[in-house]
DNA sequence: GGCCCGATTTGATCCATGACAAAGACTCTG
DNA sequence: CAGAGTCTTTGTCATGGATCAAATCGGGCC
């Protein structure tokens, strides 16, 4: 049996509160597993036999669609609890989960999961809070979606994602995992070609700083003006 | 104190699988009331005093930008439980729900909430359910909204109107509440303008019926296919 | 160091759909 | 039954972005 050490979710929002003896114990039915760059933790459609919690590394969690055009759902940060199929009634996952850097996962068979929460009722609320942020998320996508122009989408992503990765540099705040436009696209409905010539045009009022797979925010309040401005509002 | 007979919950799927006497216990906290057509029964922004189950009529669920556009989240049917914003942690409504035509509601204040959970563990799974079922279909919409065009987007919503409050006509489904243009319009992103234009078009090849606020849909399987087609393939 | 491949940039063009405008059509009310 | 207020339809025009096409750039690998 493998066994964890109990200090690896020490700081994991889920398990707030609990004594090391009860991190100990859940971990009982846990195991860690690594996760090279690029490798899928969980693919759509698969049989939900598991959920995780990310202890080390970024996911990139994302939905593909019939004619194979992808939509990026959300991107994982450590101390997540990602992957809970289980927990809301699907039987199979409803997105795929792939580690955008080598990553390290912690696995529970779903089937321990009624078993948790039934001994751990905190459990069960904090999942549902976690559950419902999620929700008001998409809810917010959805309402960006319909109402606001592509710029907007774009500068409200950048802006998520430093808040949810962002890396303290000196000139600004980094996004602090590889990147791509067409992530960024794919985050907001548009094309790479559209995130390219806005990030160019940011960039030539230095807002932002672009590189390969790397975005820095400048301005982040500049952005923020950028994102709220309404739909008819350019310059 | 209002006695709520415990009749009205009998078919609340959330509440199935209780016995009446349980039923009786968990309705000492509520109160029904009437809400009139075109009333809210909670605005976005409020503090979240309670939770609701709809017992009889429609409710729609919008949510208002700061400048001034609104967005349809969705139509609440009889039996589903809604407004559960303390359930997931929110100190206000993130919506407004109001009545689109004359209903009823149980409220239950929220405080009772993780009371009523202690005390039944099958209600924290089911509403854990419910809200997962909400966050996957927030989640179909952004994929939804990100990938197909407006027509097709226009037909997924019409499907799933008629799924969740269709009524059977002699020639096709209804859908059983009054929607305007502007509604649907909302529910897709697009403007009133552009629904009429696609229904138009479609009661010219017979797929729907329309009226003032009024919608049949005449062939559902039709519309499923347009909806699935790729967004290139048009005729 | 030189090659190869994926990521990015940029230009030119096209088109789905939003914006504006105005005229019906249906309901309810007094 | 007239009038008002919604809701709906339809026409015209403008445009934000998608699409198509090609360079160019930058890294990692042999």
């Amino acid at each position: 049996m493998t066994s964890v050490d109990p200090s690896v979710i020490a700081d994991v929002p889920l398990f707030a509160g609990l004594s090391r003896a009860e991190h100990e114990d859940m971990l009982r039915d846990a195991k860690a597993i690594r996760v090279a760059k690029g490798r899928p933790v969980f693919a759509q459609g698969e049989a939900a036999h598991s959920f995780f919690v990310l202890v080390h590394g970024h996911l990139r969690v994302m939905k593909l669609t019939p004619d194979g055009q992808q939509v990026v759902v959300r991107f994982v940060v450590p101390g997540e609890i990602f992957g809970v199929a289980c927990a809301i009634g699907c039987k199979t996952y409803p997105a795929t989960a792939s580690a955008v850097i080598d990553s390290v996962v912690l696995v529970w068979p779903s089937a321990v999961w009624p078993e948790l929460i039934a001994r751990w009722p905190a459990l069960a609320s904090r999942a549902m809070h976690a559950i419902g942020g999620r929700l008001q998320e998409a809810h917010t996508r959805v309402v960006e979606m319909s109402t606001r122009q592509v710029e907007q989408r774009v500068a409200h992503a950048l802006l998520r994602l430093v808040q949810q990765a962002g890396r303290k540099l000196d000139k600004g705040v980094e996004i602090a995992f590889p990147i791509t436009r067409q992530d960024v696209a794919e985050m907001t409905g548009t094309t790479l070609h559209t995130v390219s010539r806005i990030l160019s045009a940011w960039e030539e009022r230095g807002l932002v700083e672009g590189g390969r797979q790397r975005i820095v925010v400048r301005e982040p309040h500049q952005l923020f003006i950028l994102a709220e401005s309404s739909p008819g509002a350019s310059a």
